[in-house]
Parts: structure tokens; C-alpha cells; sequence
DNA sequence: GTCTATATGTGGATAGAC
DNA sequence: GTCTATCCACATATAGAC
């Protein structure tokens, strides 16, 4: 395959990976038909085809792409090595809370994968992933184990911890709705963020009383 | 119809709602088969049919209960005069951890139901549960309003303020897993639901440095 | 490379025997 | 009241024309 060859086959790809992102983000993976994909295109099923074998292909690769993009802008964050690592904490929390509003059809997407991991149903080229949300999630023990080290956190488990930590994160792709909050523009964003960012700090955070 | 078939009536839609919670929990909404869910009672199609005309009712069904659930054993911590607004909030929190994991299924169909809400899609008998969940998120608002009046906590929004609360909570349906955790036994629950209140109120909770 | 058929499987729902 | 048998709609995936 010559390299104008693959270019081409990655712009098609894209272009059916990003209308079924906003349909498997707004339908989930078993109501979404590979015709309301192509329409969303203005094609037909034959495109999709072309580009994908199946269905769950499609699915796996707009998961992994958006695990791959949280790793690729929060792993600088958690290691910048002038930020302590309380603050480090918190703007780790503010990019991922941003990401599930501004990216939301490709993160509702990676979330929807948990359950479908979970479900080892419908499960078979999503086994990459796993491996994906693991090294995210370390990024953050990590990070949390320092907190717990230099004293500006409560003495927990960093593992244990992550949980309810991207768990209210992770939760903002259920409520969000891009198409009625778009009015809301990057400042609103920010500021659910910010308020996101604090709760999650603090719910970890040492208590001085 | 006399008492008795109403009662029996009643008994026959249980076992449904018992068996089909655990399909619903296990695959989610369009990948459970009502084969699947008659051949966990024992039974065919045929018995399904005869007391309940769709799918959809049946899970509907299951998420009026899982929400009436909450209702009814977090309402009373919500109003107990004698505690304050702070451990209120902790009490609810840690009794609504524990309900995830000890009503697992339920309460995972009810969390299903929020997605199934949102996209418009199959939402046709559903439109009563969302009374529902906004009279339950209406209890956790009341109490941090006045958590914030008593000084407890943050000048927050409280009804944006529950959103991380109960996104934190309502994750573990998420990760956790009744079959590979039911060793885990009540102490192990409650040392997670203690960990959760914890986690939550702090998040909210006014510094003092 | 994109289209229009079409083959095929699955699953919700119904009919009717027992 | 519970079963078996069946209808039928829908959606994935393929075949083959252009």
C-alpha cells in the first residue's frame, strides 16, 4: 500500500468515525444502525463498508481514540515537574472534566465501553482498550499516592481512590448535552471545571480542623 | 378482578422483575432477549407475555421500583431533626453507596434508565421515573442548601452541587460486580460506602485553613 | 470507491393448543 | 396460566453493478 493509499484510507475512516461518534453517543451501540451512520454522512451503508468491517470495529476504534486522547493531554499534566502534586490534582480533574464537555460524543463513547467491557458480551476487539483505561487511571493513583506522600491528602488507597474521583468526572458525559449547552460557550465550561476540579480535590483532601 | 388475583397478579410480575433486573443489569436494555429472561425463571416466552405486553414495560417497571427504593429509605435520613445538616448529608450518601452494591441489579437498571432518558429513543413509559429522580435529587439539594446555611459547607449551587454527589455514588454500580465482590460481605460494603461519605462531604465541605 | 439490491439471522410479539 | 409454533420487522453484512 503506498503512503497516498493509507492517507486516503484514514480520511474515510475519520469521517465515518466521527459521525458515529455523535450517533453512538446519542443512540448507544445496539440502538445505532449502520445506516443512521451513513446518512449522518450523506452516503449510504456502502461507504461504511468499504472502510469497516463490522460494526463493533468502528465502536472499538472511536473508544480507543478517545482513551488515547485523554492520555495524550492529561500524562504531561500529572508529570510536570514544577506543580506540586496537589495542584497537579486538580488541573488533571479540570482537563478531564473539560474533555467530557468538549469532546463529549468521543468520551461518551469511551464510557459507554466500560459497560460493554463489563458486559464481556459484546466485547471482542475492545480488549486494547482495557489496557488504555488502566494506564489512565494509574496516572492519577500516581499522582494521588504523591498527595497522600507530601501530606496534602487523607491516607488512602491511590487505586481505591481514583474511583469515586473519575467517577463524578466521568459522570458529566450522562447530564451534559452538547446541542443544549452549546450556547454555553468555554467559559460556562470552565467554570463546571473549576467546580469539578475543587469537589474532587477536596474529597480526598487532608482535613485541618 | 378479586383480591386474590390481584395478588397473584402481583407474584407472577415479581419474579419477572426479579429475573429480568439481573439480564437488564447484566447486558443492558436492547441486548437482554425476553428468551433470556424466561429461561432464568425456569419458564418460556409464554409466561413473560402473560403478564406483562412489552419489553419495555417490564423495565420500566424495575426502574420505578429501584427509584422508589431510594425514596423511601433516604427520605427519612433527609428529615431527621435531630441530626445535623452535615451528617445528614453523610448518612444519606453512605446509605445510598450501600443500596448500589446490595440492590446491584435494580439500581444498575435504574442508572441505565438516565442514558435511555436522554436519548429520546425507547423513552415511552419512562416518562413517570423522571418525577421520580428529580424528587430523589431534590432531598440531597435540600440538605446541602442548608448545609450551606449552617456554614457546613461551600456557597455551592446546590442543585448543580449534587451532580458530582451523586455522580460519585452512582459510579460504583459501574465497577462494582455482586458476583465477584459477594465475598466481600457487609463489613467490606459498608468500609466502601464509608469511604464514599466521606468523599463526597468533604468535597463540598468549607475549608478551614 | 460508492452505490443498490439482497441474503440472512435474530428477537419482539402474537395465536392458539393444552 | 403456561406452553409451542409462528409471524414479521428490522438491521448486519455481502454481492455485484456502475
Amino acid at each position: 500500500m503506498t503512503t497516498d493509499a493509507r492517507a486516503n484510507l484514514d480520511v474515510g475512516r475519520r469521517e465515518i468515525l466521527d459521525a458515529a461518534a455523535v450517533e453512538f453517543a446519542r443512540s448507544g451501540y445496539a440502538a445505532t444502525t449502520i445506516d443512521a451512520i451513513a446518512e449522518r454522512m450523506g452516503a449510504t451503508k456502502g461507504r461504511v463498508y468499504h472502510y469497516y468491517r463490522a460494526k463493533s470495529e468502528i465502536f472499538a476504534d472511536i473508544v480507543s481514540a478517545g482513551m488515547q486522547e485523554l492520555i495524550d493531554q492529561i500524562a504531561p499534566i500529572a508529570a510536570s515537574a514544577d506543580v506540586s502534586s496537589l495542584d497537579r490534582l486538580w488541573r488533571m480533574a479540570h482537563h478531564h472534566a473539560a474533555l467530557m464537555m468538549t469532546r463529549n460524543s468521543f468520551q461518551r463513547v469511551a464510557i459507554q465501553s466500560v459497560e460493554m467491557v463489563r458486559q464481556h458480551a459484546a466485547a471482542p476487539s475492545l480488549a486494547d482498550t482495557i489496557a488504555l483505561r488502566d494506564t489512565y487511571e494509574q496516572l492519577f493513583a500516581d499522582v494521588i499516592s504523591q498527595g497522600v506522600a507530601d501530606g496534602y491528602l487523607r491516607d488512602v488507597d491511590p487505586r481505591q481512590a481514583t474511583k469515586p474521583v473519575l467517577g463524578a468526572l466521568n459522570w458529566i458525559t450522562v447530564w451534559y448535552d452538547p446541542e443544549r449547552d452549546s450556547a454555553d460557550g468555554t467559559a460556562a465550561i470552565n467554570g463546571v471545571a473549576d467546580a469539578y476540579a475543587d469537589f474532587v480535590v477536596n474529597g480526598l483532601r487532608r482535613i485541618h480542623s
